[in-house]
DNA sequence: TGCTCGCTTGACATGGTGTAAATTGACAGG
DNA sequence: CCTGTCAATTTACACCATGTCAAGCGAGCA
């Protein structure tokens, strides 16, 4: 059942408690309650290691970061020689890593609007997924490849946009693309969204 | 202050008052206490003409879609001769619709996790956007101007996911764009991505 | 006079987060 | 062996928003 590690030691344990019902579908059952009920400890252990609720998920995202290694899955992105290449790179990583990260994601996009320390960390998070858009934009307007009639900020907003979270969660969950569908068609659309001659 | 008539009775006065409070910002001040107040009646009487606050906002909607004349506003997509025509209308209609009823849009997407009403009364609302998404994709593939490699499925979702009022907000809320500017880049957006030709 | 309707008042249940304090049990060091 | 410390437990409570319940009140009508 446990997609992640089983530590032994209380903190850990209430991180991939967090984790496992996080990414277990039913977004909702996610009280903390239910965290400390799965790491099997008491409601108030898991207060004594994390102030609230919104450290809580930071910290276990920041956690997942390590497990997923991040870094390493945008790197293709960052070596590519061309514009084009850098983009459909970028895109690529970024529609598998949705997936992987939609748990937690989902939880903070919930707390945003009435939680201010939450909504800081994850446009944190957001922001640097923007700067992957840029850099993606900036080497397609360098080799003369941008779609003409978008300025490069336009352009990285746009694609920012059409790659958020809640775009993929629309496309999946309420349209129910596979992920197959929406890694391809997500893909055709910001070539034709960024490209002079897609 | 008031943006819409001050009728006299009690029901139409929780309307316009709930319609008034979402539309002034600080969407998270549009507690039943808040409405209740502004509307200058008890919290009681609220739940005397309204079963919940998802049905509320629901015939809030109602009410403000009388006095927007939604229908009116997307005639001219309607009336469109070609295909192109008919996108540039649609999306240029839907953009301007966006701000004006993006206070009990709010409200709703934040309901949505959990109250499935809700859910599904909004969901209704977007489906009907849906069509008029297909129907500009149709006219677009009719006149041969469809988007080759997007089949006409697709660049429906794509469009309408594109248009989406978290979209919407993300540009101008979290990028600061201007209405005006949102409008012409997503109209350019939109062109880029379903026509043959743009 | 008395009935009914629309609204008010005030109290209360529920469900979730977060706080506070007293207690237990293990383990380490003098 | 006694003592201190530390992690964790138990229990209780404050807070806040939604929604429920019941009694009361005043205006208008028959």
């Amino acid at each position: 059942m446990s997609s992640t590690p089983h530590p032994t030691d209380t903190r850990s344990r209430i991180l991939t408690a967090t984790l496992d019902l996080l990414s277990s579908g039913d977004g909702n059952a996610v009280r903390m309650t239910d965290i400390a009920k799965r790491a099997k400890v008491s409601r108030q252990a898991v207060y004594m290691h994390f102030n609230n609720r919104a450290e809580l998920l930071e910290q276990a995202t920041h956690y997942l970061d390590q497990v997923l290694d991040t870094d390493a899955r945008l790197a293709p992105s960052r070596a590519a020689a061309t514009g084009r290449a850098r983009l459909d790179a970028f895109v690529a990583a970024w529609a598998d890593y949705i997936p992987e990260i939609y748990g937690p994601a989902r939880a903070f996009l919930d707390m945003e609007r009435h939680d201010a320390e939450a909504a800081a960390a994850w446009a944190k998070r957001m922001e640097d997924m923007r700067e992957g858009c840029e850099a993606a934009i900036r080497a397609l307007a360098a080799d003369g490849d941008l779609a003409p009639g978008l300025n490069p900020d336009s352009a990285t907003d746009l694609l920012w946009t059409l790659l958020t979270i809640p775009n993929w969660e629309h496309l999946t969950q309420t349209r129910g693309w596979s992920q197959d569908r929406y890694r391809r068609d997500i893909l055709i659309a910001a070539r034709r969204l960024c490209l002079a001659r897609p």
